[in-house]
DNA sequence: TCATACTGTAACTTTAATATATACAGTTAA
DNA sequence: TTAACTGTATATATTAAAGTTACAGTATGA
């Protein structure tokens, strides 16, 4: 799992929760504590998408461009991180004689796909704002 | 995703594949491709949770020791990789007085802890004998 | 119009995770 | 009693992830 999702979801979190849903990098990154050129590297991904939008310049920043009571992990996971469920590593080897060495991968990746999809479904029931309460509930 | 439980995956489906369901560590390494101390340690584990007994000295090895139909990938999840769904990385400072920076990670964690529930409930659909089947359909 | 404060992005460096290699004690069978 | 195994630890190498730096492009406002 890569942790940029983890980032796209608190960085929207966070737009959601300030009165102006706005915020810049430099702000974000030490919020999240992390570097601002990674924020504006996921940010950048997440404005593509439409979730929010830049403004550039003086006084410039991120702005929430979704409902967040709308949008779900789901999209957002989607947007940031297909794929990452399935390790980097391969198992077997294509060319070998054996079937279940030379197309363990194949069916092993079969099956990330579906599990991606099985945890986009619990992860389509979690929206923004429903985060946003969970961490308010902690305190 | 740790790749430990790709190997394990891959070990059994191949034992249960075995007219004898029994195979060493250097044959097993050979078709998953990676090195035998690797596949020993995995094979090791699944060891402590009965999946397989072993066999030390000459002509020992890994015996499957677990019926194939019944077994599944959640088991297995369960066995080698319960919580490697959350990355690594944290975010937020539990010190920062922002409540969404102090307790965005332990919300993360929750969704993580939720998201992994629901993958095992899909992996706990697939037996060892589907994969090979799903192996075998693929020829 | 020029200095300033932003984003976007790429290149480089550092750090951490992952995988491999090596070694050897313990075990069992022939 | 030797040979072929497992179990496990440690060291090494490789790869992925994260952080750092730099700078071009853009908007704002003095």
């Amino acid at each position: 799992m890569n942790s940029d999702f983890v980032i796209a979801s608190h960085s929207l979190v966070l737009l959601a929760n300030l009165p102006d849903h706005m915020a810049n990098s430099d702000t974000i990154a030490e919020n999240v504590c992390t570097n601002p050129a990674r924020v504006r590297k996921v940010m950048s991904a997440l404005r593509k998408k439409g979730f929010v939008r830049t403004k550039e310049g003086i006084g410039g920043g991120y702005i929430l461009n979704c409902n967040p009571e709308k949008t779900t992990l789901s999209q957002i996971y989607l947007a940031i991180s297909t794929g990452s469920l399935k390790p980097n590593w391969c198992t077997g080897d294509p060319d070998q004689k054996c079937i279940i060495s030379s197309n363990a991968q194949n069916v092993m990746d079969q099956i990330f796909y579906e599990s991606e999809m099985h945890l986009q479904s619990y992860l389509n029931e979690i929206t923004i704002s429903s985060v946003l309460e969970r961490i308010k509930s902690l305190e």
